[in-house]
DNA sequence: ATCTAATCGAGACGGTACGTCGGGTCTTCGG
DNA sequence: CCGAAGACCCGACGTACCGTCTCGATTAGAT
């Protein structure tokens, strides 16, 4: 039973790719990373680039993808405590200027292109709000979240502010900012 | 007392130029929207463009300002029925394929440049938050709100949910869902 | 008795190249001639030509010496009319577009490669100018041409006006042009 | 009365690009001779280049054109002594590697380059040529020259041996070489 | 009612990056 | 074990815009 279409991609000018995305990101900013920057640092061609990417944001989208491990959320059994930690987890990749330049990158890429914007969100993103999803379930069926809320709701609830204030810039992005949001949405969902 | 330095600026050059840009913005979307082309449509130099703004975005962002009417919440009284009216108001901006076009230039430019971002904060959001504030706080003094709840939150409660769902992709902007966003922040900051 | 080192050569593929090349070349021209374009049509790797060739100047020139049959010129005994018809032969060529496109690729080439250059004069021309020149010494053994002209000389009078004409464009290529271009000759030759 | 319509093109610019294509022609040989490598050595920008020509070979002719001064023959009396400076200029030209290379693009582009090739013809060599008709009908009228000999056939017989010398290789390019041809020439022409 | 200097439309300029093409080399895999 | 297939690194292509910089030609304020 054969596996896969053998590709001939050459693993080792793919990685050197991703890698150099995320470093020229953290060290110079969005507006530096320009594909023949990419290929140069990285000691490829532009076309290898553009062979097996639509552009540097599907790359950065690569990269991320590439680089996020398998998230599962914890149960202790206390809803409050599990969804604080995973919002304050967050808030913190948004507060910390390296991480979050990253994430720039990416929106604004994914503001100019619908088709890596459902990407965005159906391979990076999804993962991680399904995981938030399960644990809710499981609170909901533990009676600390009401029967009828919409569970995908509860998670806009959760992040929507975080991407709100990071966006605008209104304020501090703090674990009191982190613990403060998950008080309200609890108190939204409590039955 | 003198008024301000009299200008030499011309007027008809200043609305030709913010009127193409939301123009170009609305037809042709983002990636065709150059100084350049701005010029070129409006019949004017690009200098005078440069003259006047630091680049493309802050014209969006004047256009915008210019077009943005006075913002006033309704107060009938009935605090949910209000929020229900401005957050559908924003989600079917958000919705619109045309509005939603000069959002998401905005929000490019804003995410590549701190001094623009900080400009549409203080100029063009915080009128509209604002606003939601004082009609929040109307309802907190007639016992609405619950009276620990910081009200900055509270607007952050209401519109994040947006901003994300607009953002990610996540699912559809109708006013199902607005109604649905408030009334889940009602039960957050109900008494 | 052995032949030659019997070489794994593909017969097919030699010639499906060399067939490819001069077929390119008429239809398309020579900008359109690349090797990936040769390699692509005759169905055949890239490699298999740089391994028999330099590049794709030595692929026409193979492709002109195997098409190129034996040429010996008449000798009916009437010098001039014998010349007036390999000058009009030359002159014809050149004036088919199709058959100027090869030779206008070939030429191309050797101006930009000595070593191209040498080997199209030897294996390609040196044939040609020689069956003339063995006319032209039959001529000036039958008193037809002074005894103290040099031969080579005589041929570059031929064929020089004929190369002249085609390269700068000058004028029309004409049985009545090479008619007299080869008066003009004979009378710079006649005893 | 205006002159000609003011044009804004910068003549520093122009004189850099036109002067750096001959340096780089004569150092590096053809195939370093890039529109950018030129760009990058004359400090201008490639759309500057792109902007008045349309391609480098259209630059390498206005070099020349700009170059080339004057010519007019010197009519001593003596035909052939005058057709053989002339004769012996243009070998010379064509022997010299520097100005040799020079040649070589320029005809490696009009070989590929149809409205070039009208341009080259018409801007270049036509004055050239027609100084040597003039040298040639002046000789005509004081009966050294048949009076029935088309004199561009003459120019033909003169140079066409040079470039196909040139061209193919086949044999030094000396001033005994042109004296030969000269007196070949002058044997078709005599009266 | 001039003067005069800032502003204007226009667009050339030096640059940077784009996305594509082809060159010549190297690797994989099927026949 | 050759050859088709094609990925690879590289360099140049010609284009699009950037933001700056002249150019006259208005043009509006102060004189």
């Amino acid at each position: 039973m054969p596996g896969p279409a053998p590709s001939r991609r050459n693993e080792r000018s793919r990685r050197a790719i991703l890698t150099v995305a995320l470093d020229l990101l953290t060290e110079t900013g969005y507006s530096d990373l320009t594909v023949e920057a990419i290929a140069a640092r990285a000691g490829v061609g532009k076309q290898t680039i553009y062979r097996w990417w639509r552009g540097k944001g599907a790359v950065i989208l690569d990269a991320l993808v590439d680089a996020a491990g398998d998230i599962a959320l914890p149960d202790t059994g206390d809803l409050g405590a599990d969804l604080r930690a995973v919002v304050r987890g967050t808030v913190a990749e948004f507060a910390d200027p390296r991480l979050s330049a990253t994430t720039r990158a990416l929106t604004i890429e994914t503001l100019a292109d619908d088709e890596l914007a459902d990407q965005v969100r159906d391979r990076l993103l999804r993962p991680q709000l399904d995981a938030v999803r399960l644990r809710l379930r499981a609170g909901q069926r533990a009676g600390q979240v009401r029967g009828d809320v919409d569970l995908d709701q509860v998670i806009e609830l959760l992040f929507g502010p975080v991407y709100h204030r990071w966006l605008l810039r209104t304020g501090p992005l703090t674990d009191a900012y982190a613990d403060g949001v998950v008080e309200l949405a609890m108190a939204a969902i409590a039955p």
